[in-house]
DNA sequence: ACAACTTATCGTATCCATACGATGGGATGG
DNA sequence: CCATCCCATCGTATGGATACGATAAGTTGT
């Protein structure tokens, strides 16, 4: 009884999936200290972030099954970096998305009262 | 043990809240047909989408928790619309998040290989 | 080979999310 | 009033998410 994201159309279970990618705040600040050092082993993401290691390599998971991130193992450590041309293409979906709904709220305003 | 939010930076927290309600198709559609339409009556929204009404109200509740659809009673109807300054602050918080972490990379690539 | 280190994965516990049928309460119209 | 309609909420079931300790599997330096 669950998972009916195939009921939808794919880009919106696309973007979607790459929104719930982005929604903890763990992930989000792993993104960021990926961008700011341009690469990252696991231990350092670890040391940044108030959760154990184990909990870390989790969310690294689930931004790499979002494609959001790369990683690779060098020697005894992973290292991890984001997967720009993803990013760019999920700014750009969520653009996609946005700038139409945007768009249409002067017209179908609402401000106060809807009906 | 769960829900280590208020470990992280609020701003982050709060960005994540929102990316969290975009993390579901059936809240995606929502946002398109009330942008589409204006303002929507529960019932539209349940003959469009394939699910059962009290998961779209659930939908809907989740949607309005998290700032982005405002609701009014009409009377024997629910209506709601997009909440446009809340949709235009998370266009505009998605930016603030992603434009830095864009402008990171070219500078700090690994596009081939990470270390 | 071995000790030390790094990280992914397993096991596990708990809580959240998704989905639906059923129920209830408020409003409208006869 | 009373039947009807609309919707939020409750109850409930199930699967996913989040967190961690423990363990395994790989590398590196000795």
């Amino acid at each position: 009884m669950q998972a009916k994201t195939d009921l939808f159309p794919p880009d919106l279970a696309r973007l979607a999936e790459v929104a719930k990618a982005l929604g903890h705040p763990a992930r989000l600040a792993i993104l960021q200290t990926l961008a700011a050092r341009g690469t990252c082993v696991c231990g350092e993401l670890v040391s940044e972030l108030p959760l154990a290691q184990a909990t870390v390599s989790q969310h690294l998971k689930a931004l790499k099954t979002a494609g959001l991130v790369r990683g690779e193992v060098d020697g005894p450590r992973s290292c991890y970096c984001v997967d720009a041309p993803a990013l760019r293409a999920l700014s750009a979906d969520l653009g996609a998305f946005l700038d139409p709904v945007l768009d249409a709220l002067p017209a179908a305003n609402c401000d106060d009262d809807c009906c």
